[in-house]
DNA sequence: ATCCACATGTAAGGCGTTACATGATTGG
DNA sequence: CCAATCATGTAACGCCTTACATGTGGAT
């Protein structure tokens, strides 16, 4: 019974309660979407196959002549979850262009290093922006684990673009060159 | 000319001087590996691709017995990273499963909150303890922009294994259910 | 009428990993 | 002699995004 890395991200928010492909694509969109995003182009084949799996069924529930499917989470559903969930977390993945151009910054005129933690920093700084505004419209108790999370990215954003602008001050003063292009060879 | 993503990486460290696939792979493995990773099955083919673009040169440098090809950045390499390093940073991708359990935790026994969010944790204060001795191993000026990303992944980390901490502790006293279960529908 | 939100899907292609295959050299 | 390191590469496959395709219902 092989489930895909975000099939369990499926999952997870049936257990919340059924819910269509459309509707899990929004809930993604505003919470899951920043440590792990999810497309439609994913989420209604993966649904399709989580159901031939018998973890979720599917129950057609037209709204008006709009074709709906409602999935909700089956017993056996439930029960991978909850192996998932008790398996330690393994994925732990990171692409980030701003700290590879700042990495590879070292050589570059004066000035590029700067630029680089600036631009990481602002970065940081919108994205710690939008998610507070998602923060308001929710509301809710600080301390549910969903919202947990979204005072994690908030918090973990603002202390970037602090670090970003700190780093930067600090540089300014006494830039210097690339070190791992000496080593490794 | 489209170059890929990881193929920057590749242009960026040519641009430190010459070098094999094989001593890129080791090089990214101890710095980018951490917010850009690359494999063998990706470096070997794009540095081709690279070569017959006419970004980078490869010669054959045989040592010994052993075939051994070493990579130059050409002119028309070094405009095209340039040019890329000019342009703002637009890939930040994060896939965090600890995130995601912590996330998907609400609804589910009591203390489940806290063991993903130790768990994160823990992951995080390992990641900073190896990135602390890759940074005692390659020594150097601290405000080197490749060292800085090296002490930004420390510092981060440091920062998470806290926060994790503190938010168990908070958490412990009142715990909540989901927020996000009841909104998107 | 027109636009937006609702709703579902598929096809092509990009990017990347894993596993496999091969062989030379060096140090113990 | 054996293990680790040096060195290069390919094939299969998984995962995911983008773009396309299609249609309904409600609000202005």
């Amino acid at each position: 019974m092989e489930v895909s890395p975000t099939g369990y991200v499926l999952l997870g928010v049936l257990n919340w309660g059924p819910r269509t492909g459309y509707e899990i694509k929004q809930l993604v969109d505003r919470s899951t979407r920043f440590f792990w995003a999810a497309s439609y182009g994913q989420i209604y084949p993966e649904l399709k196959r989580l159901e031939g799996q018998g973890l979720i069924s599917g129950e057609s529930e037209p709204r008006g002549g709009r074709s709906r499917n409602v999935y909700s989470l089956t017993d056996r559903g439930r029960a991978e979850l909850s192996a998932w969930m008790k398996r330690p977390p393994e994925i732990f993945e990171t692409r980030n262009e701003g700290l590879l151009k700042l990495f590879l910054a070292g050589g570059e005129p004066a000035g590029e290093v700067e630029r680089h933690l600036s631009e990481m920093g602002e970065h940081a700084e919108q994205l710690a922006q939008r998610l507070r505004q998602i923060q308001g419209e929710v509301g809710g108790e600080k301390q549910a684990a969903d919202l947990l999370c979204l005072r994690f990215g908030i918090e973990l954003n603002e202390w970037v673009a602090e670090w970003c602008e700190r780093a930067a001050a600090e540089h300014e003063k006494e830039p210097k060159a690339a070190v791992f292009a000496a080593r490794g060879r």
